[in-house]
RNA sequence: GCCCCCAUAGCUCAGUUGGAAGAGCACCUGACUCUUAAUCAGGGUGUCCCAGGUUCGAGCCCUGGUGGGGGUACCA
């Protein structure tokens, strides 16, 4: 421990750990059979012997009340001189708020009605040394929130709740991808060649080989390597990295599931990420309607669909068939968006798109202008077949029916690598399509954007339980 | 990266015009054998984020920095 940090009230705690070490009693136990959780204790009518940590004291000279908090609930229980005796109840004099204590005894109902343990017995599991956060506050101080998310988990139900759902959620959308047939990979998150999305890597360095790797920005090429492979529905959730600006919506790393069916293409993802969805909303939240940051979600199909040409036109006046790439840039400039290079890109396209997509249900923007993506089948010379989903005003998927020419896929990498400069070219990508790729459907969907949406959080940090800071001092 | 906002006790927060650092909870001492935001009596436990500056005097004003939040840019 810090010795700045050792202020009055961890001296005190410090003071009385050597009490209890001064009794001969060792303040950090061991194993400690349970015969019931908490959850299950307040139920019984018998004799039970629980463990969990104390998060409330009530004293009064010769009995004590304290509530007793596990992972599956809360109890209260008795604690009085009669029962224990002079020094087993002065020893737990001893407990603070904070301590883990395994106790045993009758469960019986208070004057009052609440299920209660009478106390016979217990021990010490743990002794705490700093004091929890306020209990009727709790934790606000959103920096203390995220850099010691053990105490934002021990203060608030609804962080709690938060995780909880992210777990079910992502154990949901496997288990309806493995019924579905899909086959769950892993493949590399470092990778000699970033590819598959644009966006800034992370470097780093293998020692024996002797070779620069970049962490994964998407799992996308290993993906469509395995439909070369003969798999033909595999799906992987899993962490990309992206090595650019944070945000409420940006993590550097951060959750994707992306899932790729041969024989498929941009509608069948279409139609998978919509019933997916339903499904897990149906699960989670228990249908198809929920609010988002008091907008009106609904789920209920038909969602929503709109060309890019169109929304543009529509929401502002562009014709992107009829303009080349400097008369968009100058008209997206226009509408309001700043934009940092000389060309428009495809997040400011994105974000003009957000702006205009008012309605805050499902809408899918479909084919894109095709130099927006390098991986997407043309649907004509102009328009790739891609879609993207947004929800509540935020981008949550993208798809499209996956480009399968290693000739187009080649040339139109050169093209990126003009725009971008120094891209390397992922030759045994273009390799793999040489042997032959079935025609694909392929989908990516944010997961950490999801649970956003699900849980009502209004930044991704809510939703990730280690979010990225700067180093604290200590 | 740029712009705006925030930082006071363990936690949640007040702090007036620049004039002796405060409250509730937590904590400590004492009383109390069915309480539950226990109660009663007493106690303030502090690097006012850091470093400078202005001033007789700075939590407050100025400059720089650190950390966080929001927006914006790059991106998903």
């Amino acid at each position: 421990m810090h010795m700045a940090e050792v202020n009055e009230l961890v001296k005190e705690r410090r003071s009385k750990l050597e009490g209890i070490r001064e009794s001969g009693i060792k303040p950090y136990g061991g194993r400690f059979q349970r015969s019931h959780c908490l959850g299950e204790a307040v139920e019984v009518k018998a004799k039970v012997k629980v463990a969990g940590r104390i998060m409330a004291l009530r004293r009064h000279g010769k009995t004590t009340f304290a509530d007793l908090r596990d992972g599956s609930g809360q109890i209260q229980i008795y604690i009085s001189f009669d029962l224990l005796g002079e020094e087993r109840y002065n020893l737990f004099g001893k407990l603070d708020i904070g301590d883990f204590v395994g106790v045993e005894g009758e469960v019986f109902k208070t004057k009052t009605g609440e299920r209660t343990i009478k106390v016979e017995d217990f021990t010490i599991l743990s002794k705490s040394l700093r004091p929890l956060p306020e209990k009727w506050h709790g934790l606000k101080d959103v920096e203390i929130r995220y850099r010691q998310r053990y105490l934002d988990l021990i203060a608030s139900e609804e962080v709690r709740k938060i995780f909880n759902l992210r777990s079910s959620l992502i154990k949901l959308a496997r288990q309806w991808l493995d019924e579905r047939g899909f086959l769950e990979v892993e493949t590399p998150m470092l990778q000699p060649i970033p590819g598959g999305a644009a966006g800034k890597p992370f470097k780093t360095h293998q020692d024996t080989l002797e070779m620069d790797l970049y962490l994964r920005i998407a799992p996308e090429l290993y993906l469509k390597r395995l439909l070369v492979g003969g798999f033909e529905k595999v799906y992987e959730i899993n962490r990309s990295f992206r090595n650019e600006g944070i945000s409420t919506r940006h993590n550097p790393e951060f959750t994707m599931l992306e899932v790729y069916q041969a024989y498929a293409d941009y509608q069948d993802m279409m139609k998978l990420v919509e019933e997916l969805i339903i499904h897990l909303a149906e699960s989670l939240l228990g249908g198809k309607k929920f609010t988002y940051q008091g907008k009106q979600i609904d789920l209920t199909r038909p969602w929503r669909q709109i060309t890019f040409h169109e929304t543009m036109k529509e929401m502002h006046g562009v014709d992107i068939e009829e303009e080349d790439i400097e008369s968009l840039t100058e008209k997206i400039r226009s509408a309001g968006v700043k934009l940092e290079g000389e060309k428009v890109t495809r997040s400011a396209l994105i974000r003009l798109l957000e702006k205009s997509l008012s309605s805050t249900s499902p809408t899918f923007v479909i084919d894109y202008p095709a130099f927006l993506c390098p991986l997407a089948k043309k649907k004509d010379d102009e328009i790739a077949e891609r879609f993207e989903l947004f929800i509540g005003g935020c981008e949550l998927a993208n798809a499209y029916s996956e480009l399968n020419d290693p000739i187009e896929q080649r040339d139109r990498f050169e093209e990126q690598k003009g725009d971008e400069g120094e891209k390397i070219i992922d030759e045994d990508f273009i390799r793999a399509l040489e042997y032959g790729m079935p025609p694909a459907g392929g989908l990516g969907l944010g997961i950490d954007r999801l649970i956003m949406l699900f849980t009502d959080s209004p930044s991704i940090r809510e939703v990730i339980l280690f979010p990225q800071l700067r180093p604290e001092k200590l």
